[in-house]
DNA sequence: GACGGAATTA
DNA sequence: TAATTCCGTC
């Protein structure tokens, strides 16, 4: 299994010199050379990752090359000259000279233009304004409105970063509708879709205020280009920076397997964490593009799943502290400098309606900075990721990189998920707002401070009798000073770091294997079971756990009460250490004080048992 | 208005 | 899978 494990390691490193050097137009042979490898590894490699879309299809070496790199050099001169062009514009502008070249090598070689091999998955190219394509994506449609100037009247940026109003609902569900065919839509059914994009961590609801949502860019960079190498190069980047990414750009090769998303490295950091997140991965990987073409999606989509069961972030307790400090968007700007420059690279292609043909902005127009970043970011209510004259949503794998780095600062201030840097061990997450409490990202494990959460009640439950766990802790909480899980309301200042919290849950709820590690071997059987009646097994392992010394956590939890209660009654001061070394000796002592020994299976405490859970749940 | 479950659809 | 549709609840 190690070995497994490293020699995996080693060809994800492996995969990545491979395809950086293809990126650098180094020939399979030379790579071979260079990284002592036989070609046909360089070659699958590279194939492997022509197919999922992460490196643009560079022309094969030889003549063709030549040809190629000619039209490349056409074509970057020209995009260097006006990065707004389109792909149609530039076509038109090469069948001028002569030249017959698809819009789609165009794309490519724009994609190439000065960072070789940073290819935008194609979603990214779908066009704008295809009418009647169903492929597209809500948030993209909302970003695609957000972008342009004439749909200012009916949604537009405000407020905080990110954070968008739906100024007419109506009209805003009407052009949906247009886009997707579905003349029967509405705000009311948008506003479902939109919902479902919580749990997705894309977006969340600003609450109180009307219409009014919040994207969390972060999520989005992370969900499309999730192997960004956020360690390679660190630190800001110098205002001297490129517009676009030069060679160096750090793109991971896609993992094939779900183990390839997490590297070793990083799952060592926090082995329980990061193996729960592996199995998660393991049962399989979501991507969240909307043709499928793209990159996979990462161990947020993974744990998504549970959240979607779970209910939306905001009504789940944060961890303890004081709130936070927002940082200042001045702040950022000043620690991530960037000079504006054009964005040749944007998923969204200038609309027709925005930059007709043959009417281009100047290069320095407002429309230019488009970057979901900071560094082109002025305070202003109506200022955004994407500038508001009409700009775009970039997908600038540099522009990426500085929006996480300068996000890992905000994390705090604008519900992004710390989570989502667990996959970039390298970067380096600034807290300059630190307060005495740290927050730890959970990476170091023994830092980290578990509280313990039920699982949220869904509808179902609300309107149900709880059951017997959850009812043992809910009559706990009423008496004060006992043992519980904790259920803590969540304030709207807590709620920045609901994120954390939720990473908690995601550990804490693998009830199953929880109970797994709490359970010693099972106790030779005595007598054949009886058939257990529907809606029973779980009185049925309770009691059954009493024959052995498997004691299921809530029978725990119940003991722990009980216990409790008795030292709240005799008045104990040391409560707090009692609890911790009860705790302690209940692991290894079979419990019950004063009750009949463990290994002595009593019927009566096994009607007892079950009429305690049955008690417990038609309380 | 906002939320989210459930069933359904493409 | 990403909505769409419907609807009860807060």
């Amino acid at each position: 299994m190690e070995k497994r494990k490293k020699t995996k390691e080693l060809s994800v490193d492996l995969r990545n010199q491979i395809v950086r050097k293809h990126e650098q137009s180094q020939g399979y042979k030379s790579i071979s050379k260079d990284l002592n490898v036989p070609v046909s590894t360089v070659r699958s490699v590279i194939k492997k990752n022509k197919a999922h879309g992460t490196v643009a299809n560079l022309p094969r070496c030889g003549r063709k090359r030549k040809i190629d790199k000619r039209f490349q050099r056409k074509i970057v001169r020209m995009l260097d000259k006006e990065p707004r062009l389109t792909s149609k514009q530039v076509q038109a502008a090469l069948q001028s000279e002569g030249t017959t070249e698809s819009t789609h090598t165009i794309h490519q070689r724009r994609n190439e233009k000065g960072l070789y091999g940073f290819a935008f998955p194609d979603w990214a190219y779908k066009p704008e304004s295809s009418p009647g394509s169903r492929q597209i994506q809500l948030w993209h449609f909302i970003l695609e409105l957000l972008r342009k100037e004439e749909y200012h009247e009916v949604i537009a940026w405000q407020g905080d970063y990110g954070e968008f109003v739906i100024k007419d609902p109506d009209e805003v569900a009407r052009l949906w509708g247009v886009r997707k065919c579905k003349p029967q839509m509405n705000y009311d059914k948008l506003s479902r879709a939109l919902r479902y994009y919580y749990n997705k961590r894309i977006l969340h609801k600003t609450k109180g205020k009307r219409f009014t949502y919040k994207f969390n860019f972060n999520k989005l960079v992370l969900v499309n280009y999730p192997f960004i190498d956020m360690g390679m190069t660190g630190g800001p980047v110098p205002q001297s920076a490129p517009p676009v990414p030069s060679g160096g750009t750090h793109f991971r090769f896609p993992p094939c397997t779900p183990s390839d998303v997490l590297s070793p490295t990083e799952e060592l950091r926090s082995p329980t964490l990061f193996s729960s997140v592996a199995r998660r991965l393991a049962r399989g990987s979501v991507s969240d593009c909307s043709d499928g073409t793209s990159a996979n999606s990462e161990v947020e989509e993974s744990l998504s799943e549970e959240q979607h069961r779970r209910g939306p972030g905001p009504d789940i307790p944060a961890f303890r502290g004081p709130p936070l400090p927002r940082l200042s968007h001045e702040g950022i700007f000043r620690v991530y400098p960037r000079p504006r420059v054009p964005e040749p690279l944007s998923p969204f292609p200038v609309s027709p309606m925005g930059a007709p043909a043959g009417l281009l902005p100047p290069q320095l127009s407002p429309a230019l900075p488009m970057t979901p970043n900071h560094m082109n970011y002025t305070p202003s209510p109506t200022l955004s990721p994407m500038y508001p004259g009409g700009s775009h949503f970039s997908f600038n794998p540099e522009d990426m990189k500085r929006y996480l780095q300068a996000h890992t600062q905000s994390v705090y201030n604008y519900h992004l998920s710390p989570r989502a840097f667990l996959h970039y061990p390298s970067i380096v997450v600034p807290q300059p707002q630190r307060p005495e409490k740290p927050l730890h990202l959970p990476l170091d494990e023994s830092s980290f401070k578990f509280k313990l959460q039920p699982p949220p009640l869904g509808k179902k439950q609300r309107e149900r009798p709880l059951e017997p766990s959850s009812s043992t802790s809910s009559s706990s909480s009423s008496s004060s000073g006992v043992p519980q899980i904790k259920v803590e309301p969540i304030s709207d200042a807590e709620e920045d770091e609901e994120e954390l919290m939720v990473e908690v849950t995601d550990i804490s709820e693998e009830e199953e294997e929880d109970e797994e590690v709490f359970k010693a071997p099972t106790a030779p059987e005595q007598k054949a079971p009886p058939p257990i009646p529907p809606g029973k097994e779980e009185e049925m392992v309770n009691a059954g756990s009493e024959s052995g010394r498997c004691i299921p956590l809530k029978l725990r939890f119940k003991r722990r009460w009980s216990e409790d209660q008795r030292l709240e009654a005799e008045g104990g001061a040391e409560e707090s250490d009692k609890k911790v070394k009860s705790n302690q000796e209940e692991s290894k002592l079979p419990p019950q004080p004063g009750g009949p020994p463990c290994r002595r299976v009593s019927t009566d405490l096994q009607r007892a048992t079950e009429e305690l859970s049955l008690e417990s749940r038609d309380s």
